[in-house]
DNA sequence: TGAAGAGTTGAAAACTTCTTCAACTGTACA
DNA sequence: TGTACAGTTGAAGAAGTTTTCAACTCTTCA
């Protein structure tokens, strides 16, 4: 019942709520990748990418290391994937729910 | 690699991303509420309880039902249990991450 | 040393979210 | 019918987030 508890899960989750920060995390999954690759797959500005990796950085979520002129970042968890599947899971009943809804209209439509 | 489908994960993080809308579905976790109940275990302003269940409604997470003069919340998906397990999971290990950092501040500071 | 490339950061503007207060809807019961 | 209670909604202001642009740091290599 610790209200500073559930502050910390509601930042994690905010923490999680951004396309292009799902979309690192998931490339990510698959090891450690450097700045200059994420950016060629994402493909937004340099600068905006760089401000979502500060905000993984910042929660601890991932870590990012200098080799040279290229940065390289990594998960620091391997439970990040299992988040992600169940997150998954959860989304597909959410929006099978929807269609239901959808289909359910339709029928309506039709009487 | 769709975006449209980054996007509706980063939507369904927003959506978990505020402590009172987290509270909520834990406490429905032990089985459907009326929101009187909630207002009693969470202590804000009905108003403000309302506008976070609103948006907890919405996203099709969970149900409302009228009975009477109360409105009794559900979930809509076992899978919360599991989501909000996870979450735990990685949590704890982020947070646990965060406090070596401060433990190597501290000796710092002795050295 | 200095020029170039990789990535990050700061500030301003646009957008979204949250809280509060007042007004509203729906149900029960006298 | 009308009063009271439970819960929801709308509007306005405050607070936080995201994007863009320019400026900056750090490393490499000539």
């Amino acid at each position: 019942m610790p209200l500073p508890l559930h502050q910390a899960k509601a930042e994690f989750f905010r923490m999680l709520g951004h396309p292009v920060r799902i979309r690192v995390l998931e490339l990510l999954q698959d090891g450690p990748r450097p700045v200059r690759e994420l950016l060629a797959d994402i493909g937004i500005e340099a600068s905006s990418l760089s401000a979502q990796l500060a905000v993984l950085r910042r929660s601890g979520i991932v870590t990012a290391t200098r080799d040279g002129t290229t940065v390289v970042y990594a998960l620091t968890s391997d439970d990040v994937a299992e988040l992600l599947s169940v997150t998954r899971k959860v989304l597909t009943g959410l929006l099978a729910g929807q269609n239901e809804l959808l289909a359910m209209l339709r029928d309506e439509e039709r009487a």
